[in-house]
DNA sequence: CGCGACATGTAAGCAGTTACATGATTAT
DNA sequence: ATAATCATGTAACTGCTTACATGTCGCG
């Protein structure tokens, strides 16, 4: 499917960046739905200047240290658009280690469920508490021609998709404590 | 982590099955929040069978046909409770494609965005209905300490997860259409 | 007798992670 | 000076998917 193509397509289609800049970008701005390592950017990178969907600029930083700034090309934004505007039907729920934990919780005691459940719900309460915070950094919803409007959209969702997992985990807590 | 390791002998702790059995439950009870193909299913019993966890027996089914019916060992079961009783922290949000499409929205046309918005609706809907009649099935809570116990914890979480996505996409089509 | 389900495997390749490897720049 | 960050790459490995490959069983 080559997804990380295609989001780095959409992250040089803001302006030029280098692959340390767009590992950045897959480990803050994005990582509430795709995250990328630099060991898999810079191969990916070359790979697109060989198929000349971007290319690149040395900069020198300082007295000698090289860095390569990459831009995308009109071939690169005309893939880029192509994909984004393909009807894609629905992905398979994406697995989920803690789910399949629970699925078999039967075989663990009643004590030691809730210890779990009580540790994964400190963590996402407070993953909610900062995607909630972010998100009350908007006054108002973006335009939707801004570069604004994917991140509010997006933002949204991870606020909502927390808080479902919050009480979700909260559910569990109480079934638990019932045949306690 | 070898989490196909754990769900397999998971699964066989229930009772004894195939492989075959096993890609089935994968592609059914499971899929919600795990999924494995026969491909790498095979291979992984092979490699089960060399550490102990997991025997097999060869049954005739028919005439010839030989199945290999797979149980459990005990060193399979300290294994499969040892990797159970973990405290996990929690994991990464997962990769989303739809969600990195739209974090890109401002790059097509706000009619487009809502055709492809409209059409992950339906899918996620059906999914929802058929996620909530299975869920209807179960009259009252099952005891913590019945197989039921995990399933109806998982459901309910597939149910939740499948409602909050459905709001966001109403939602951003409603931000969509504020601009249109 | 033909078709769909049952049943088991391997091979090639893509995607992604962890670890290895190196060096420059900037702020304290 | 020294530590954190900037900057770029490769190698080995795990996990997973798609395709290849084969053959049986049970039902209509």
């Amino acid at each position: 499917m080559r997804t990380l193509k295609y989001a780095i397509l959409g992250l040089l289609s803001k302006g030029p960046m280098t692959g340390y800049d767009l590992a950045k970008e897959f480990n803050v701005t994005l990582v509430e739905f795709w995250t990328a390592k630099h060991s898999q950017i810079y191969p990916e990178l070359a790979k697109l200047v060989s198929e000349e969907l971007v290319t690149y600029e040395i900069e020198i930083s300082g007295e000698v240290l090289e860095k390569k700034v990459y831009s995308i090309t009109n071939k690169g934004k005309e893939s880029f658009l192509k994909w984004l505007n393909r009807d894609e039907p629905m992905e398979q729920t994406p697995k989920d280690v803690f789910r399949l934990r629970m699925f078999y919780s039967n075989y663990i005691d009643v004590t030691s469920r809730i210890r779990m459940l009580e540790y994964q719900l400190k963590q996402h309460e407070e993953r909610y508490l900062y995607l909630s915070d972010t998100k009350n950094n908007f006054k108002e919803i973006p335009p939707a021609n801004s570069h604004e409007f994917g991140s509010y959209l997006v933002l949204e969702g991870a606020v909502m998709r927390e808080s479902t997992t919050i009480e979700w985990l909260k559910n569990c807590i109480n079934h638990c404590k019932m045949y306690k």
